[in-house]
DNA sequence: GAAGTCGATGTAAGCGCTTTCATTCCCTGT
DNA sequence: ACAGGGAATGAAAGCGCTTACATCGACTTC
């Protein structure tokens, strides 16, 4: 085809590890010994060998290395969305710690659906990851009989899981406890706004442990003071706006995440409602821009960057043998800003 | 090892192509047919394929079908970064793109270090990537050896590129509008806020175009108006605080960034320096918060899906053969909001 | 009815590596 | 000086697929 040099592939395209050990006169054996430094090899064999490769220009070929050595170099991760900080954020910091292992990423996305999400996972197996990163521990049942199946490891992230192993915080505990803080300063009518579009077992969790706080004092969450928004600040708008003009208003209202909560601001001071007098407003995330909203935004602290870190780290435990821990928790914090205060006297 | 059953790779493991094959009492070559649907196979062939899959769990080996068949079905994104809405929003938009076409997306980051870049390449061309994005014009020369070596497709993304496909926008033209913009409302005395930490080519044609078109009126762009920021609002507050407390002051800000913007808002705003009545701020992206700035940010709307759309397309079209087009060109618009007024009189 | 077609299927040769096993050669110890 | 032990190396057997190419009927066509 494109073979210009007699006996060799073509300079010009793909050289061969064969190649190379031909042009170096040692077997190919040496070469792959060389280039995995996998044990020892003479210096001057070596220094043929290194010599050659640049010569020729060549250039591993990972589906060969894999096929034969039944290991990928790769890590995939399979996550809800790439378009939110909330995931791009955290896999960063798992991509950068793979990275420094040897690993190369694979990544897809599933928009929520779990049977994309099932399908994609297949996927990633078919490309013989060493290991995964999903999102959450709500998934399809079929999909841990895949992974189980060819006995990787994988991890779990964003949540806490006793069955599985997984790196995240408890998010019904935190949503416990900024509930807490608003029982607190004395508020009794509470109100959510959550991501309908991307509603997921993070979210329910949330709902779910603030719905458990409030049932100990005998409150309850009504439903019509959970109101559902995308995660723009145009539908965080709209939904305040729904609470704010509805027959009673609450007098707290905790947002799925900064973004609802700036757009939550937004609505109540064009609305002429004062942000903490007259209602409490609380996110989720701390974003860089919670401490800069008017009034500064009260909210939880996540350290994104430290799921994705941990979730790589563990990851790489697990493929060096180490022992699997239980899960790992990430550090969360409850930051306690001007949008939240004492309930209004009725 | 773990051969339970007797001819058979383990059930509880991997079953190979051949052992569908076996059970099915067909050939390899007719499994793989029903697999790829690549050639017409009689309905009771199928059916019984079919059924040895799911009896077995087969799951393809993607490294062997990539040895054999020359093909990946994986796409390359090498970015600076996952950890900003810049690039992370274009390349949730291009895994969906080239996802929809059966490509798996290889990801791996940066941070701005070419070498890192060339580094990283290197490894996404040994994982056979069928076709590869790159972030920007400027690159380590030996990365266009090494892909052209490859002879895959390969398209920069972000920007406008005469030599090689890119899809973008011109980032000097667009800097050029904004000056003309503020240069219509009486302004002479121009100052920058660019992120340095993460300078790119991107940021640098558009510093050029905007004292370019500076020059033309007689204009300069003063060193210590040229101010460097990280990306972050405390960083952005500290370079808006050193212009405004200099001995002179310029009238219109350039932020090559709206959240450097939003910085320089507050900055303003602490400093009881009216915008835009004494000073205008401008911003550039025009991310959803833009327009809900005190006072709404004057910024370029930037298509972000869409480059990442494009990229993607670009490369399937490359990838089944469709003539190469020209630069391919992505929608901005100068979005005029409150943050940019006249001049004040001197 | 013989020759020619075409569709369905099987055979087998790789794809480019890793890795086991055997071989060779050079030291060491006594 | 000779057996024993290592270290360096090569030969070759796959890894699990795809894909020519060959084969074999069953149909046309005249």
């Amino acid at each position: 085809m494109d073979d210009s040099v007699p006996g060799f592939s073509s300079l010009l395209s793909r050289a061969s590890l064969q190649d190379v050990a031909r042009l170096a006169g040692v077997s190919t054996a040496t070469v792959s010994r060389v280039i995995n430094g996998s044990a020892t090899v003479s210096d001057d064999k070596r220094q043929a060998v290194q010599r050659a490769c640049n010569e020729l220009g060549y250039v591993l070929n990972a589906a060969a290395r894999t096929l034969a050595s039944r290991r990928s170099m790769t890590i995939g991760a399979v996550v809800p969305t790439l378009a939110t900080e909330t995931f791009s954020r955290p896999l960063a910091a798992f991509q950068q710690t793979v990275h420094e292992a040897g690993y190369t990423l694979l990544v897809a996305s599933f928009g929520f659906d779990a049977q994309v999400e099932l399908k994609e996972v297949q996927t990633m197996l078919e490309h013989g990851v060493d290991a995964l990163m999903v999102v959450g521990r709500t998934h399809d049942p079929k999909m841990w009989d895949l992974i189980d199946r060819k006995r990787i490891p994988c991890v779990q992230a964003w949540s806490q899981d006793s069955d599985r192993p997984s790196v995240g915080f408890d998010n019904a505990v935190v949503a416990r406890q900024m509930v807490e803080h608003l029982l607190s300063l004395g508020h009794r009518k509470f109100a959510m706004i959550v991501n309908e579009r991307s509603f997921n077992d993070r979210v329910g969790d949330r709902i779910a442990g603030t719905q458990a706080r409030l049932a100990e004092e005998g409150l309850e969450l009504p439903a019509q003071w959970r109101v559902a928004a995308d995660l723009t600040l145009e539908s965080a708008i709209v939904a305040m706006q729904r609470l704010l003009r509805g027959p009673t208003r609450p007098t707290a209202v905790i947002c799925a995440n900064d973004l609802l909560a700036f757009g939550a601001l937004l609505a109540a001071k064009n609305l002429g409602v004062r942000v903490p007098e007259d209602i409490s407003v609380v996110g989720f995330n701390d974003f860089d821009y919670a401490k800069y909203m008017s009034p500064p935004l009260t909210t939880t602290r996540v350290e994104l960057a430290q799921i994705g870190a941990y979730a790589g780290a563990y990851l790489l435990d697990a493929l060096t043998g180490k022992s699997p821990k239980g899960p790992i928790e990430t550090t969360t914090e409850l930051i306690v800003r001007a949008s939240s205060g004492p309930a209004p006297a009725t």
